[in-house]
Order: C-alpha cells, then structure tokens, then sequence
RNA sequence: GGUCGCGUAGCUCAGCUGGAUAGAGCAACAGCCUUCUAAGCUGUGGGUCAAAGGUUCGAAUCCUUUCGCGAUCACCA
C-alpha cells in the first residue's frame, strides 16, 4: 500500500477521533520532507488548525504522538512550525524494496489500457535536409510515443511527409536548370542535402531576378510576383498538378534522394513509424469535408465562389477552406487527413500531433472545426506543441542558411564522444567495432538528453559555439553511472537472492534512493499525463546522483556484512534498471561499459 | 491592434495543482584516484524569481496592471 495513501487514511482517522471532526483529502497535505529537515513525509498543519482549535506546533504535537503511536510504520516525527515531519520505519522501506525488486516492469503500467493513441511526428518538408528543430520534433515524438506505450497505451506512430507543393518545385526547377544531371552517387552529396543545396540555389536565382526588376522600377511586390523563377516554379506545380509525365517523373526521382538521405537520419537518430503518409496522396483530401459542412451549414459559400468557416463566436477569426477557384488549402488538408485516419485506424481514440508551438493557432481552429462537423474523436485531439530552439543570433532560417544541420550535429556528437573515450582510454580492449558502436551510443545519449531534459513546451537556446557538455546534468553522466553498475555486476559474480537485513539501519543515501525508487511509478505517470520526457530526464538525473552519492559514501564490495553487501547490489542492480528503462523512454540507449 | 506563450544565478535549465532558508549543471575557485570506472565525489562564492499592486497564516507559483522578448492572426504550407 502506498505509503501516503495510508497516512492520509490515519491522519483522518486521529482528526476524528480527537478533534471529533470530518475533514475531506485537500485538507490533508502530504509532501516530501525537504532534505534539510529529519523526516521522510511531511503533514503540513495550517490547514487543520479550524478544526484543531490549536496552535500549529501543537496540532502537529497530537497527530504526531497518535500516529507514532498507532501507526507500525512511523517511526518517529519532529513538529517546525506548521509541519509535523513524520519518520517511516526502515522496515517500511525494506519491505517496499523487496517487494518491487524482482519486478521487471516495475514502474510501468502493469495492464494495458486498452487505449489507442495515434501519434504524428517528424512530418518533414522533402526541399532540404532535416536541421536541430526537426531533432526536437523526432526525439520528442519518439520519446512521448515510448512513454504513452510505458503507461500502457497502444501507440501508432505516423509520419505526414510534406512532399508537395511549391516549394518543392523550387528545388526541382534549380536543379533542372543548373544541376547537370547531378546526382547523389555522382557528387557523393547524401540526397536530402543535394536536394537542399538546390533549394536553396533557386532563393539565390529567384533573390537575384528581384533586385534586377526592382532595379528596373518595379516595387518589391511585383518584383516578387514577376520575377521569371517564381513564374515557372507554379507553371511547374500546374504540370505536376496535372500529371504531366516528365514534371512527375523529376519529382519523384529526387524526392527519393530525399527520402534515402532522411532514412539514413532518422536510423541514427533511432526513430521510426508505423505508417507514412504523403502529402501528395492527400491534399486532395477534405473537400468531400467542406461540402459536408456547406450541407449542415457549419460553413458558408462567399460570392466568389470562396468557402469559410466563421468561428466568430468561438473567440477565434473566419477560416478560408476553399479558395475561389476551387482549390483546398492547408486547412482543409489537415480535415481531411484527419477524417482519412480516423477511418484507417477505426480503434483510435486520440490522435496526438508533434508540431512546433508556431501552429497553436492552426489546431486549435483545426480541432473545433472537426468538432463542428460532428466528430466526436476531435474533443480527443490534442496538439502536441513544442518550442522552437533558436540560436544566440535568433531562429533558424533554412534559406539564410542559419540553421544547425542535423547530420552535421551528430556527426560532431559522436567525434567528441570519441575524442573523450580516446583520453580516457577506458576502452582500449574494445573491438572497433564495439568502440564505433559505443562512441554513436554516447554521442546520441548526450545529444538526446540535452534536448530532451528542457520542457517541450518552452523555447530552448542552442549556442553551436558552445558544444553540448559531456559532464553534469547529461546524457553520459548517466550512462556512465550504469556502466559503473554494469561493473560491479559483472564483478559480482555470485547469485544476489534474498537478503534478510535485521536491523540494519539504512544509511541516508540508501533511503535516499530508496525513495527515489519508491517515486518512480508516479514520474512515469505524470510524464504521460503531461507529454512530458523532461520529468523522466530530470528524475534519472535525480536518481543518478544520489547513486553517485552512495557509491562514493560507502563499500560495496569491501563492505563487512554480507547481507548488507548484497543488499547494496540489489539496490544497485535496481538503479542500473531504472536507468536503463529511464532512457529507453528517452530513446538513449545505456552503454554496459564506457 | 487582438489572441497565446515566455521572463528564476554570468550561461543553460529545474521548481509553478500555493508551504519551511528558491535548486541543479556549466563556468570560477579549493580539495579527493595504493576502495569497487575521477565522464565521478566533496566544498566555496554567485539571486530584488522582470516590476508594481492584490488574494492568503504563507506567493517564484494564483489574480490584476506595466515593461521586455517571441509566436500567431494569409485565397502560404
């Protein structure tokens, strides 16, 4: 039984008896005793005093005494002020310890919920390579999908995959024009970046054409419009549009350079999907939607033949669905891509979407509108919003070339994880093979954890200047701490069964992480609960570093009494598990050795 | 201008369903490898929690206002 659980039962039980008075759960504040203080649980008084009629330390005095009294598992409390701090007995602890130790999923939901949650993620533009704000979008969805699946959810991971469109002519149209029949074997460029570098070949064109009409007394609005490389870039949409066989055939060719190239990104960032979806199988999708809502009138046709919704009365501005001429726009799309996988996945009851906090707005018209038209999944739809990680000079502009690549990124992270492993030569007699492995292991962990350890929600800053630490608050540090574990097993090469204690008194950092195990179940909740692998990442630092603590305070293998020794590795045992099942929520793998 | 979000140490971030003296890491400084992996441990210095009001026994946390930063409000996606 969870301890709290029981304390708040008691602590009712002794307010009726001694105050003769009923009082309901909000007045019965437990929390963690803060480490200053002697204590394990802390009752804070200020809210009973109504009912006590007595002073704060007075009040925690007699709940005190009473529970002390009556209840095996406290051992002993102290009153400060207005918080009686309650002592748990140290057979309370060694029980609970025993009782989850050979429990393998401990911590994770024990039945499944029989919820099945649909999860968009990565969604990637096929014009350029992937860049640090997609390595947000993979690694969050990948690690949230992995936490919804610890909490019991069936999960299917879903990619859009933005291969159409204007922009993607763009890079079409450049490398017609100035590729040479270029390709990634011929110039040993992986396909997405060649695919960019023409992409961004086009700006240049398109940029240049600008300033010469510009220069030629045309505004900048004309100049915009006019200038020849936009002109044929949507003359190029219009024939893929249409079908026209030598437009398709280019589009398809390099849009699968793209796609080779971001397999290979997606492998090493270790993320992969149930099903892709494709814009262009798609975008048509959704005026079956629009005509649906005309018939309920839920939206409204415009003189100009225009389609929209008003959601005036929802706070919230008109909504174009169709535009004059007939064609859907990125609204209507997103309808119909929603009602298309509703019906793929009959059994759904959520569908979550990865996307940056920049398309808060979109989703929320997006959900109201579904909600509107009589869906009732769309109340279960839910944005997954994220915060843009901007560099020291500002936000990252693919065509101003300010962006951190990401293959570039993780090259780097491994050739410092292999540079540190080098100067500490810890693994000398490793195969290369083994090396290659664990250098791609730690470089990930520490890229992985710096991103993830920040709030989805927030913003997050990225200094290129300043490579991510390998020290501290990281990836390794926590790799590290397993693979020292991972040592002191395989030194232990006796079998650790049951250990009977008697009455050994724990030493802090044992109850310290003891505790910290004890939270364990409750963090994975409360992660699921808020979309939220930075409650994991900051848990394992917490657990980490009270093992640390331990493992530098006191012997193990020196350590006089046997079954205190072989607690000791139970105890160290059960971390390295934690730890590992903590980053495999994150996506990190945790290294046997480093 | 409307809407939404953010502002905590030099830097990067925790803490935010109200609780005790606001926490970590990095950077700086001082210690610890003849005990199990020093990618570690211990310690020192560093704060007007943007500002001002309010609610409360109690506010970084809730409310209001102001300032600053960002996003968004397209017949773009």
């Amino acid at each position: 039984m969870q301890i709290e659980t029981l304390l708040n039962a008691e602590i009712k039980k002794v307010v009726q008896s001694l105050f003769q008075a009923d009082v309901n759960d909000n007045l019965i504040q437990l929390q963690k005793t803060r480490k200053e203080f002697e204590g394990d649980i802390t009752l804070v008084t200020f809210p009973l005093l109504k009912v006590s009629k007595n002073s704060p330390e007075k009040t925690g005095e007699i709940i005190g005494e009473y529970l002390k009294e009556k209840v095996e598992e406290v051992s002993d409390f102290n009153v400060i002020k207005g918080f009686l701090n309650l002592s748990i007995s140290d057979k309370y602890w060694s029980t609970f310890f025993n009782s989850i130790y050979t429990s393998e999923k401990y911590g994770f939901a024990a039945n499944a919920s029989g919820k099945t949650i649909l999860l968009e993620y990565s969604s990637p533009n096929t014009n350029k390579p992937l860049h640090l704000g997609h390595i947000r979008n993979n690694l969050l969805g990948f690690s949230v999908a992995e936490i919804l699946k610890a909490n019991g959810h069936y999960v299917k991971k879903v990619n859009l995959v933005n291969d159409r469109g204007i922009h993607i002519c763009k890079s079409m149209l450049a490398w017609k024009k100035m590729g040479n029949g270029e390709t990634p074997q011929s110039s040993g460029i992986k396909g997405d970046h060649l695919v960019g570098k023409y992409y961004v070949e086009f700006d240049k064109m398109y940029k240049a054409e600008i300033k010469s009409l510009m220069e030629a007394g045309k505004s900048k609005e004309e100049a915009e419009k006019n200038a020849p490389a936009i002109i044929e870039a949507q003359e190029m949409l219009r024939k893929w549009e249409a079908g026209d066989k030598e437009v398709v055939d280019l589009w398809k060719t390099m849009n699968g350079w793209v796609y080779e190239g971001f397999d290979v990104t997606y492998k090493k960032l270790g993320v992969d999907f149930d099903k892709f979806y494709y814009e262009s199988e798609t975008y048509l999708l959704g005026k079956k939607a629009v005509e649906i809502g005309l018939q309920k009138n839920v939206f409204y046709k415009k003189e100009d033949g225009s389609v929209w919704c008003d959601l005036t009365a929802d706070g919230l501005d008109q909504k174009l669905l169709l535009r004059s001429d007939g064609t859907s726009v990125y609204m209507t799309q997103d309808i119909g891509t929603a009602i298309q996988r509703s019906e793929d996945f009959p059994s759904t009851n959520q569908m979550i979407y990865t996307v940056g906090n920049e398309q808060e707005y979109h989703f929320k018209v997006l959900f109201l509108i579904l909600s509107k038209l009589g869906y009732d999944w769309a109340k279960e739809c839910y944005h997954l919003s994220y915060g843009m990680v901007e560099l020291p000079e500002g936000k990252m502009k693919s065509r101003e070339g300010t962006v951190v690549d990401a293959d570039d990124l993780i090259d780097e992270m491994v050739k410092t994880a292999k540079t540190t492993s080098e100067e500490l030569g810890k693994l000398d007699d490793c195969s290369e093979e083994e090396k290659e492995k664990l250098y791609q292991t730690i470089g990930m962990g520490a890229l992985k954890y710096f991103i993830l350890k920040v709030d989805p929600r927030k913003g997050m800053l990225f200094n290129p200047a300043e490579s991510i630490d390998f020290n501290g608050n990281t990836g390794p540090f926590i790799q590290y701490t397993h693979a020292r574990i991972q040592s002191l097993l395989r030194k232990a090469d006796f079998f650790i069964d049951e250990v009977s204690l008697g009455d050994y008194v724990f030493d802090t950092s044992e109850k310290e992480i003891i505790k910290l195990i004890y939270d364990y179940p409750e963090t994975v909740k409360q992660s699921c609960n808020e979309y939220s692998p930075s409650i994991i990442a900051n848990y394992t630092y917490e657990l980490v570093k009270a093992y640390n603590h331990f493992y530098q305070a006191l012997p193990i293998f020196k350590e006089e009494n046997e079954e205190v020794k072989k607690f000791r590795l139970q105890l160290s045992k059960k971390v390295a598990t934690i730890i590992q099942q903590s980053l495999a929520l994150l996506g990190i793998q945790a290294p046997g050795r480093m």
